[in-house]
DNA sequence: TCTAAAATTCAGTTTCGCTTAAGTTGCTTT
DNA sequence: AAAGCAACTTAAGCGAAACTGAATTTTAGA
C-alpha cells in the first residue's frame, strides 16, 4: 500500500512517515507542493495525505488540479483550520476526508483504512484465494480456518498478490509495495518472501511466470 | 514494449539500456539528437526517454516538434536541472513526466510503468480474436473462458498479432517486439513461437501469408 | 543496553524458457 | 512433375532466472 504524504513541517512529516511505515504502508514524503503533481503522475499511489498549509503551491491548488484531471486518487486533507466552513470548503474541493490538527494518530489510521476500503471496490473486506483468507483491516490470515502468523513484509507481499488475484504481479511491483523509493535494493528479497509464503501455504499457492511475475489464483 | 532511449552520455546510456533491457523492454539507444525524429517516424515506439542535455539538436527542440506533429508518444524527460521552474517548463513543453539526475533507477522503472499504463489504459481494454482474449495490462490470456498461461515471448508475439487483428504482421515486425535492434537474429524464432501459439489456440487461429506475414482474425 | 525476531544477503542448486538446428511439409513456379 | 523456397515442427543444450537454507545484519521491544 503506497501513500504519498505531503507535509512541509519537518518534524511532523518525519514522525507521520515513520508512524505510517510502522503501519506497513510504503510512504513517500514530499515537502514541496510543486513536486506533487509530477510525483502523482509517476507514482502509483493508493492514497494521498495532504497538508493544506504548504509553501509555494497551496494544497487547495493541488487538489483542484487533481480533480480537474479526473484523478480518482483518495485524498485525506490535513489542516490547522477547523471551522465547519473550512471543512466544507475542503471537501468541496475534492478531498475525500478531512482531519484537523492536532489529531489522534489512530484516528488517521482508521480514516485511511476506511478511505482505502471505499476506493478499492467497496464491500470486500476479505481477500480469498483457495483456502487462504486475508482480512486487510486486521491483517489476520488463515489457511483452512487455521490462523497463520506472518511478519510485516510477508503480509505486504501476500496482500499485493491477493488484491491482484488471478493477475501476474511483477517482482518490482511487489517491491514497490514493500519499500519507499530510494531504498535501492539489489537483491532477491522478493524471491525469499515468495519462498517463505510457499512454505506456509503450499508450493502450489503461488504460481511463477519467469521474467513476468507471480500470481495466486482467484477465488 | 519498445523504448527509444536518447542519451548522449556513453556510460549512462549503456547502463540505462542494459537496465531497461533486463526489465524486459526492447531498447534502442540513440546518442545523436538529430537522428531522433527520423527514428520515431520509423520506429513504432511505445515510450521515449529523452535527455534534455543533448548536443546538436536540443531535447527541447525535439519535444516541441513531436508535439507539434501531434504525436501522442509518451515521453519521459531526463535532465540535470532540478529547479521547479525547469520542471514545469519541461512539462509544459509536452513531456509526460520528468526526472532529474541523479535519479534512482527503480523510480525510473516505476514512472515508465505508470506512463505506459496511462497511455495504454486509455483505449485498450481487452483484445479479442475469436474465442481468445488478452488483457494487455494484466497479461492474462483466456481461450473460451479458460485461462491459458503463456511465457513472456509467447505473449509478446500474441500481443503484436492481436493489436493488429485483421492485418498481416510481418515477421520482422514481430521480432521487433521481442528484441532490441541490432540483436538482428538470423533464425526462425518467430516461426517457433507461431507454432507454439497454434498449439495453444488451434491451427486455424493464426493465418500465414507467404513472405508477407501472419494475422489473426478481427473480433 | 541487550536480546530475540525480522529482514536481508549470500551462495549453491535447480528449473525452465529461449534459441538453435535439422528434418519435414507444403506452397509456387517453370 | 520436379525444384526451390518458405514455413512448420520437434527436440535438446545452454544460460538466465528462480529457489532455498543458512549466515549476517538490522530493528524493535524489554
Amino acid at each position: 500500500m503506497r501513500i504519498l504524504l505531503v507535509e512541509d513541517d519537518y518534524q511532523l512529516g518525519e514522525s507521520l512517515k515513520s508512524a505510517l511505515s510502522s503501519e506497513n504502508y510504503a510512504v513517500d514524503l514530499e515537502r514541496d507542493g510543486a513536486n506533487v503533481l509530477p510525483l502523482l503522475r509517476a507514482g502509483d499511489y493508493d492514497l494521498m495525505v495532504l497538508d493544506l498549509g504548504l509553501p509555494n503551491v497551496s494544497g487547495d491548488e493541488i487538489l483542484k488540479k487533481i480533480r480537474a484531471a479526473d484523478d480518482p486518487l483518495p485524498v485525506l486533507v490535513l489542516t490547522a483550520r477547523n471551522t465547519t466552513e473550512d471543512m466544507i470548503e475542503g471537501l468541496d474541493l475534492g478531498a475525500d476526508d478531512y482531519l484537523t490538527k492536532p489529531f489522534d494518530i489512530d484516528e488517521l489510521f482508521a480514516r485511511l483504512r476506511s478511505l482505502h476500503r471505499r476506493s478499492s471496490g467497496r464491500a470486500r473486506p476479505v481477500l480469498i484465494s483457495g483456502d487462504v483468507e486475508l482480512e486487510p483491516k486486521t491483517q489476520v490470515v488463515t489457511k483452512a480456518g487455521e490462523n497463520v502468523t506472518l511478519t510485516a513484509k510477508e503480509l505486504s507481499v501476500l496482500e499485493a498478490l491477493m488484491t491482484n488475484a488471478g493477475r501476474f504481479v511483477s517482482k518490482s511491483r511487489l517491491e514497490e509495495g514493500m519499500y519507499t523509493w530510494g531504498d535501492e535494493i539489489e537483491s532477491n528479497t522478493v524471491e525469499v518472501y515468495i519462498s517463505r509464503l510457499r512454505k506456509y501455504f503450499g508450493s502450489g499457492f503461488i504460481e511463477t511466470l519467469r521474467s513476468v511475475g507471480y500470481r495466486v489464483k482467484k477465488g
